[in-house]
DNA sequence: CTGAAAGCGCTTACAG
DNA sequence: CTGAAAGCGCTTACAG
């Protein structure tokens, strides 16, 4: 840095403005500072920076294990983003094994001196969990959840809204018998997907008996085996409607099993569009979540707040933080045969 | 750790060298600095701790694409193990389409002042690779490479051997007609694999007509149409082995679509053990790779030869760098039918 | 809009 | 085996 200095010929402090991005620096100044550091490739030291901000410019994702390819996703784009932008992702693994999860938080945010977090579900609804956060003062934002009354922002989609487009098609194709798998009853999405599947019913008036619903857990296998329970009605539905990608798979895999074809004698559609959509066949029918770029959006909400940007950046942010999503209609539907 | 020092009655130096964990301090003297640090609560800042060692505690972990299932374990052992060791991992995206990894990778090592790197496949075969990072002195471990002339150690298994010893479990239930998958041109374990498949047919006198070597790329679609040429063989053949799971799960798909039953009319098996494997029905007949350990056993070499522990647990490490395997027979292997 | 001074919390290198 | 001094490369807080 001192090089950079003198060959602009400005002080160190110059310098450290111009790379902070501050507006109280001359253009022409900028610009000589820009070219020493672009001559000399020099780097910023972020261990220095980091002692002498006391920020650690990490950011802390809090990870639980099922929904491997979402979560996969979401850790794709705020990786991505936090490395564009100059932050270190710290990925934490929080189990349900882990017998105490409060103060495995406690102790992360003490110990790796964290500058915000990434809350994706099931934590972005769990109590305990916002509770330290907002007592310890960490900037925060959520990914997809429930409830809205958290002081924390956070960047969602209409998912309610989604699943009552995907049922609706599934009723225009002539479906009436429609099965649907819930998700794991910690999951915030769990309950917004099946409000829009019943609102879809409701509109059209079709029954939902109550072996209709079976309960999963987000993986293949819990939707394999609520697949074969739904199979196994007196009156097998048409359509089946899991809560994620990874049960509608266990979901084909049991129809198949059943000796049964998918779409012909059963259809199945998901939710999320993770990458195992397009890895079964036939390919997946089911509502794409944009799920890299909502990671990346709640790593630039955080980044934007944690550098102080907020206050020109908020309206921009409060309008934008709901992503679209849209349906997306491979093979695993078909008009029923009966 | 000014209090540290003042409570233990010892100067900040010993303090450090307490956390540090080297030798040369008395027993009765570290106990009584770490029960300081206990009653405090004490944890050292990391950034002035790298910023007075000029070490980063930053360990690079080169990823490319394919493969989801095998990287995300990787990353899952790499991750917990830096974690408990005081380092942070920095996940480094280079893709294919990225025009020129090596300045990409330069830039990363001096921007980012990595201490060591974990370079699984392809990376930790590729010469461009490892030119830079032995020219730039950055301690790396391979994981799993296929040449091992080069300086840096290597974490890996005998792949050629489990191959083998699944080949000759698919001809000792009565296969002589076995088709083959193999793996992108560029991983090392394709050529491994591919040498213990052949080695176990030649051993068995068994023939391997032209068409039934097929390429695929380690994903479900190159699986899933390597295998279709397969079936379209005058001759189909009556066991499939792909080079991995994601194909292995493609080769299941192609099967069943041919209105096939797997396995009673084709027997497949993969590689890996990864979570697809048993995320699909029939669950996968495969070679399990401890792969999460791999992972971690490269993280341990790396920080104990950052950490200048190597000269004592050097003959241990040569001793256990090669990792054990084992068959894991799930559902998709039966004697053929004719 | 720019600069001189002090300090962030550790470790290195030297003494003893 | 333990300690006093200096410094790592930045930023903060204060001047001008």
């Amino acid at each position: 840095m001192q090089d950079v200095a003198q060959l602009a010929g400005v002080s160190m402090m110059t310098v450290s403005r111009v790379l902070g991005n501050e507006v109280k620096v001359r253009e022409a100044t900028r610009k000589k500072v820009q070219d020493a550091i672009a001559e000399l490739g020099y780097k910023p030291n972020i261990s220095a920076r980091s002692l002498a901000s006391s920020k650690s410019h990490l950011i802390a994702f809090l990870y639980q294990r099922p929904r491997e390819g979402y979560m996969g996703q979401l850790l794709v784009g705020a990786m991505a983003k936090c490395q564009t932008r100059g932050y270190n992702l710290v990925v934490s693994f929080f189990d349900d094994t882990q017998v105490d999860i409060s103060s495995a938080l406690e102790d992360l945010i003490r110990s790796s001196r964290i500058d915000g977090v990434i809350l994706p579900p099931p934590f972005a609804d769990t109590d305990s969990v916002l509770d330290i956060l907002q007592r310890s003062n960490v900037p925060t934002i959520r990914i997809s959840p429930e409830r809205k009354e958290c002081p924390f922002p956070s960047v969602c989609m209409d998912e309610t809204q989604a699943v009552f487009e995907m049922t609706e098609y599934l009723i225009e194709q002539g479906h009436r018998k429609i099965g649907f798998i819930k998700g794991h009853p910690d999951h915030s999405g769990t309950y917004l997907r099946f409000r829009g599947f019943k609102q879809a019913l409701e509109k059209h008036g079709v029954s939902l008996p109550a072996g209709y619903v079976q309960q999963g857990f987000y993986n293949f296998k819990s939707g394999f085996s609520a697949a074969e329970s739904l199979l196994a009605e007196a009156e097998r539905p048409t359509a089946i409607f899991a809560c994620n990608d990874e049960m509608a798979a266990g979901t084909v895999a049991a129809v198949q099993k059943n000796n049964l074809s998918v779409p012909g004698d059963v259809s199945v559609v998901g939710f999320d569009d993770a990458p195992i959509a397009s890895s079964i066949w036939p390919g997946l029918t089911t509502v794409h979540q944009p799920i890299v770029e909502m990671a990346e959006r709640a790593a630039d909400m955080l980044i934007d707040q944690l550098t102080n940007k907020e206050a020109s950046a908020t309206n921009e942010h409060r309008l934008r933080n709901q992503m679209d999503f849209n349906l997306v209609l491979r093979d695993t539907v078909a008009p029923p045969t009966a």
